[in-house]
DNA sequence: ATGAAAGCGCTAACAT
DNA sequence: ATGTTAGCGCTTTCAT
């Protein structure tokens, strides 16, 4: 049978109380009664019973983490890695995590997710794009909640965002510094905050680099999804002539797309083209060139945002904090100096 | 306040017993007193405590989930939809999932999956290979677990395993069908029983048709992984002269480094080589030609493993039974007639 | 068919 | 600094 707090009572000739001040350092206890404490918590291999301390604390000892099925399901690892993060935090921090997938396209009538309906966690982080109706449901709730890379409506809740608007102007910056000055930009639609920001920021750049922005190098929509958009996009842009010598793709899996266009139609990566793109995704080892980027912490994301949910749980406070994580240049092969023909 | 069963209790006028034997079914219940209990609950939003309910019954309600982190990270959705099979059965079956990964070299020395360690869980799942000494100190914690497409060494444990060889043989059967007879084989290692059997399956095809099988055109280890195998693979095979016109992928992302490889070579899929995979992954939508292959029903490894899980932590019998979820071929277009020039 | 009550393993207030 | 003890919310045995 598994050993009890009062198995090492026994064993240690105190009082299950002084055995729960040791395990929780909740008071203080005489170092050697401690010592004879720790000896029999080892020799018995004690551990304490998650469901009997819940019960008294009432907590659950438990995290619950949301996302929609399409972004688990993503080609690219890009939230398994911020889960990753996540559990990982939460491991030093004692929580455990429930994963759950909600869909994509959540219904008001749809269920939460059970340790919601069950209130069998302390609190949930959600990442990534979530249904309104879904954000609505989950405020009803009222459980401790922060999101990760997405901002809800109404704009309360803690956040751990990227710093998109930083990493396109990095990014564009980059391309401009190699002198280039006809550079596209291939982005989402616009309900995405980070989409937004990240046309913003390659805005911004040309801006202050007094580059004319012209609407005919700008594609942004997202009828389709990652590689697939980047792909179409790009078929948009260069079928036309506008003597584009550098793009900017907003994620990745575009500037993939993208790639692969340029690719099918003999323009050469970085010798005609300068390709960007943003996230540092692990790609492909057979993407060549490999691609310049703006790497993005994902596992950052993750452990930043468990922090912060648990900071809201122990502090019962709903500060809204927003926390900016920081994003990297990347330069690879994908980028060159301009060098007309 | 959340609610108790005294609440309920109070509400519907019985004793707490009774509201107990209600939301169990433990015991008879007239039905008049049933539906006043049922109303309580309803009208109080009643949820019983987890960790009340586990104290008393010893059980945790959770199942823990293992995987190594690189397969967990995979390009291919391929683990993580198994992992939502198991998700999405656990639901219904009232058990929470704790996703945990352990590092591709687990060592000796290294911490188990803490949900392991404190007992948190009354059973786990491993899915995909894992190293031996995880397995080892698994085994030693004694917790009941099941096995996804991955056979441990002792072999003892319940596993759910994928129809290897049968799916190889329908794979090759195809190809033999479609008039082909040189048919390379591109596989992983030795290591892995699902490489062992696939090859098997693609032998005992050509076998039955008696084609003779050609060593050389038999590429199998796992220097590279995924495309990066199959491509180098690829180069293998095709720099020599064996006039290869089908090759057999033993899963699809060695396939798409294969067609990577025949397109960066000029020859064409399904014209010039047939081509077909194995798991049947979500692939890139901008494959082209779409890839045959034989399907996996990877949520259906997900749901079989909790079930047959909850069967051996219910009856408490270690049975070591082994289901082998079967597969489907799925004709695309990267499969055609053999025609030769 | 229903109720009373013991007790699961722990925390924390109170007592010493 | 350490011990005693009352619950936390539930299941389950034993009465009725």
């Amino acid at each position: 049978m598994k050993p009890t707090i009062k198995d090492v009572a026994k064993k240690s000739g105190v009082s299950i109380a002084t055995v729960s001040f040791v395990i929780n350092n909740s008071k203080p206890v005489s170092v050697e009664t401690r010592n004879r404490v720790l000896k029999a918590i080892k020799s018995l291999n004690f551990r304490p019973s998650n469901s009997a301390r819940d019960l008294v604390t009432g907590k659950t000892g438990n995290i619950g983490f949301i996302l929609t099925d399409d972004h688990f399901l993503r080609t690219e690892p890009f939230y398994t890695r911020i889960f990753l993060g996540t559990e990982f935090e939460a491991r030093s921090e004692g929580y455990y995590i429930l994963l759950t997938t909600i869909k994509r396209d959540f219904k008001e009538t749809d269920n939460l997710p059970r340790f919601i309906i069950d209130r069998n966690v302390d609190g949930v982080i959600v990442a990534g794009k979530v249904p309104h109706c879904f954000i609505e449901r989950l405020s009803a709730s009222n459980l401790p909640a922060v999101f990760i890379d997405y901002i809800p409506p109404k704009n309360d809740y803690p956040m751990v965002l990227i710093d998109n608007i930083q990493g396109a102007l990095m990014a564009t910056n980059h391309l401009i510094s190699l002198g280039h000055t006809n550079i596209a930009f291939i982005g989402g639609g616009t309900e995405h905050p980070s989409w937004v920001d990240r046309l913003k920021g390659y805005k911004q750049a040309l801006e202050s680099s007094n580059i004319p922005i012209k609407n005919s190098l700008i594609v942004a929509n997202d009828k389709f999804q990652g590689r697939q958009n980047g792909f179409n996009s790009a078929k948009m842009l260069f079928s036309k002539k506008n003597n584009i010598t550098a793009v900017f793709a907003a994620n990745d899996a575009m500037a993939i797309g993208v790639l692969k266009y340029l690719r099918d139609n003999g323009k050469r990566v970085p010798q005609d083209v300068s390709l960007i793109g943003f996230d540092d995704i692990e790609a492909d080892l057979m993407l060549s060139p490999t691609l310049s980027t703006i790497r993005v912490p994902k596992l950052e994301l993750g452990t930043e945002a468990l922090k912060l949910l648990v900071n809201v749980i122990k502090s019962k406070k709903s500060l809204s904090k927003k926390i900016l994580v920081p994003v990297e240049l990347i330069i690879r092969e994908s980028t060159s100096i301009y060098s007309p023909k």
